[in-house]
DNA sequence: AGGGATCGACTGAACGGTCGATAAGCGGGA
DNA sequence: TCCCGCTTATCGACCGTTCAGTCGATCCCT
């Protein structure tokens, strides 16, 4: 309780940092019945009995089963945005690390947070305002992964000619990742991350890309210390 | 029988060619309400309501609801399959102008077929039995197009050190067209797949693809003269 | 030509069960 | 005493599915 939270409030955790998903039981459980049988399949008595707790219950801290997954969906977003933000931040103005990290953090999060990066597929199933809040935050996403691209358009350090389909190419693979993604799996999530730096990269047109991770910079080749980063460079 | 019929079992018709869908009214409908409200999300008395009939009719015509999506998602993955199958038959062994033609038939199946392709979302409904069977089609058509890509690494026209991620991205960001294309938007199918093309081929490390479409060999750059065509073409 | 039998396609009514949601009450800690 | 967190009991609506019957078209037998 002290040095795990102490970081959470004031000083956030780095942008690649996983710890266990802190999430409320009710949330974590209502992630999981939704990921197996989606929003209409799953019955708010299945999330009570998965939780160890009667209907009401459910009802007494939220407000009904839309609201469950609204939360949660918004929750994930946010998450992503501020990784996202985060690893742009560190990684500064210009355009290749920048896109590189972006990409990179997504991709992390998709991985790590698999569990609620796959609720995306229920949006649909979000109530109009809600769903328009939802799409608000990832159109940000994409403006801010665009914004790059066009820079290293303009820096020629990318070369599509079509910015904005790229990007979409780039977020809706990078989403894909939460589709297949196994924890038990070959690769790391960090590997995967960095296979989909390379391939975003080629994705927008980067020259160096298609000499595979020769021309790329970054800040570790290999698989860092898995347990307890800390922030480096600045916070 | 007609003349109709005759061409679809002896001499399909283009692989690039979308006439009106030809569905059962049932299914077509069945369709439009699992787009909207998914699987789960659907009552079998609002698909008997959109198609006009009392629900004991719907089960006259079909085992279940389960069948009715398990036929949905069957045909429209056989579909793509064969139009797939066919573009690259076409374009012959040659991997780059093959890869370019599987994407591009994939793509224009994405856009064209929206509805049909939209239900790959439902998958996780599909009972045990029907799901291996759809996912077995999609592994097929996913290995038929990382052949391609090696066979072009072997080449030296892709250059990308991790195939089976470039494919999976590839197909991952194709079956995105999907979620987001709109006939009414202001890009053709044509001309979607045509920029995906390019896309995939920056994702598997062509050479060229950082240069547009500089360096690509394609059949037709501009409009489609199509060739061969059923007077039922494009408005 | 006429009369039954058969058939495909469909309807009306209803089955048992589950759905999301709520009202009212209860125990225990502050 | 009061409120927080939860319970038991229950609401009406809706769920997927089925049964028995209807109705017109077609067929066979005389």
């Amino acid at each position: 309780m002290s040095t795990q939270s102490r970081q959470e409030t004031a000083d956030a955790p780095h942008w690649s940092a996983y710890g266990p998903l802190d999430l409320h039981p009710i949330l974590v459980h209502t992630m999981e019945a939704f990921n197996e049988h989606g929003y209409h399949g799953t019955s708010v008595r299945d999330i009570a009995g998965r939780v160890g707790v009667t209907v009401p219950a459910l009802y007494y801290h939220y407000e009904n089963k839309q609201a469950l997954l609204a939360t949660l969906l918004e929750t994930s977003m946010k998450d992503v945005l501020d990784r996202c933000r985060a690893a742009a931040a560190e990684a500064g103005d210009e355009p290749l690390p920048r896109f590189c990290a972006m990409v990179e953090s997504i991709v992390l999060y998709m991985a790590n947070r698999k569990g609620l990066a796959f609720l995306d597929t229920e949006i649909r199933s979000l109530e109009p305002g809600n769903r328009a809040r939802y799409v608000a935050l990832r159109d940000y996403l994409e403006h801010m992964l665009l914004d790059t691209v066009e820079a290293g358009i303009a820096r020629g350090v990318f070369t599509t000619p079509i910015p904005a389909d790229a990007v979409r190419a780039v977020l809706i693979m990078c989403q894909g990742v939460a589709n297949w993604y196994r924890a038990d799996g070959p690769l790391t999530a960090a590997q995967i991350a960095e296979r989909h730096v390379l391939l975003s990269l080629g994705t927008v047109g980067h020259p160096g890309a298609v000499d595979g991770l020769a021309g790329i910079p970054s800040r570790r080749r290999t698989a860092p210390p898995r347990q307890r980063p800390n922030p480096e460079g600045r916070p």
